[in-house]
DNA sequence: TGCAACGTCGTGAAATTTTCCCGGCGCTCG
DNA sequence: CGAGCGCCGGGAAAATTTCACGACGTTGCA
């Protein structure tokens, strides 16, 4: 902490979302917002000039996303606090981004309170997760949802990207250079291992554990 | 117009987000925000007792969504100016929010000085829509990508639906009260109109044209 | 070292699904 | 009334999915 208190780094794309974090932080003393990026790369380029003492950060972002912003910065600074502040009230991103080093996830449909109290617990070295989310945690453990990033190996996952973002089993096959043959049987193996049936399953599965985002999907 | 300037009301499910648009809007004159909601249940009923001149709406929240708390307001004052503020970036949402009655559309992307116009813009009776999505539209227009909800019967819109939302055919098929394979033969139509092979292409072509939303597949 | 387990890639054949073509039915419109 | 269209499904060919199986390389462990 420096003379006038911890600093602060925001991360959002949105401009106006990081006029309100800056709003609810400044009510609280002993904070004050000493930078704010709009995308991942921007945000490991300020906090090597910056060097706050915590990071707020949203996951969605355009190009260098939330996740992989948070995996470089802490592999500049081993010690960086990340909070991740997010809409995302999904279990799987939370897990993500806490494997990937952050040490919190508070949602966005959380009242200002709990972001000022996360804030606070993670500058005081605690781990923060805000409510909604131990639930969904909790949830995903009781239906025993299979975990994509768990049950399939590297080849498999590869497969399941490239299934959910490329158009057809011969154009996966002609990127990875095997026969369309072995993309069907691992597509099929894949349905096999995460339990589901039709492919709008697989797609709701990713969705839910993360591994696309709406976005993903959305671009052309 | 009241004594005090236009009265603004916010409807966003994330607090912090509010206290966004708050910030950004007080430091406007002639302003002044009336009235929250945080879902569009909570919008329709405040708007009845607060009649503010404009209402900035997030269009993805809990419960009502945007789109049909943007109907219901209309269906109860059809002069009512309602200004789309979400993260959506997206052609297909803008059209459904234009046609439920919006006038005007705004990405959470935009520079709080766009946002600022836009509400400007609106409460003089302009229609405001925001530079990146005049950019999808033309692009969703030069692609030639045919509307679901243009060239599909509402039969055929029915069954998408349910595609996106059960599970197996003979499921789909028992709600319609129709035979299984009366389904199977739609669910090969509606690709055919639709121009897509597979049914990850179908859920990808359905979130982009905003017929379902990230949250509709998240849900267990 | 040897060998068991596993991931990867592929073949083949059966089972299933998708797709296309068809006819019947009811409705609307000129 | 006849043409056109949406809706419902049968039938059959075509394509895909699924399953069983084998080969090969790697890892890990006794």
């Amino acid at each position: 902490m420096s003379e006038a208190g911890w600093a602060i780094m925001l991360v959002d794309d949105h401009a106006v979302v990081r006029e309100g974090y800056r709003s609810v932080l400044q009510k609280q003393p002993g904070l004050r917002v000493v930078a704010e990026a709009s995308d991942g790369a921007e945000a490991y380029r300020l906090f090597k000039e910056s060097a706050p003492d915590l990071i707020i950060m949203d996951l969605s972002m355009p190009g260098i996303g939330g996740l992989e912003a948070i995996r470089r910065i802490r592999q500049w600074d081993k010690a960086a606090k990340i909070l991740v502040f997010t809409m995302h009230q999904n279990a799987g991103f939370a897990v993500q981004a806490i494997r990937a080093g952050a040490r919190g996830y508070v949602t966005k449909t959380s009242p200002p309170e709990t972001l000022v109290r996360a804030v606070m617990d993670v500058l005081a070295g605690r781990v923060a997760i805000s409510p909604d989310i131990d639930h969904e945690l909790a949830l995903s453990r009781l239906a025993g949802e299979s975990s994509a990033t768990d049950v399939l190996t590297a080849r498999e996952f590869e497969v399941l990207r490239l299934l959910l973002a490329e158009r057809s089993t011969e154009e996966i096959a002609e990127t990875l250079h095997v026969s369309p043959k072995t993309v069907a049987n691992l597509h099929s193996l894949i349905k096999g291992k995460l339990g589901v049936e039709s492919d709008i399953e697989l797609v709701r599965l990713a969705l839910r554990q993360g591994i696309l985002t709406e976005v993903d999907l959305g671009e052309a």
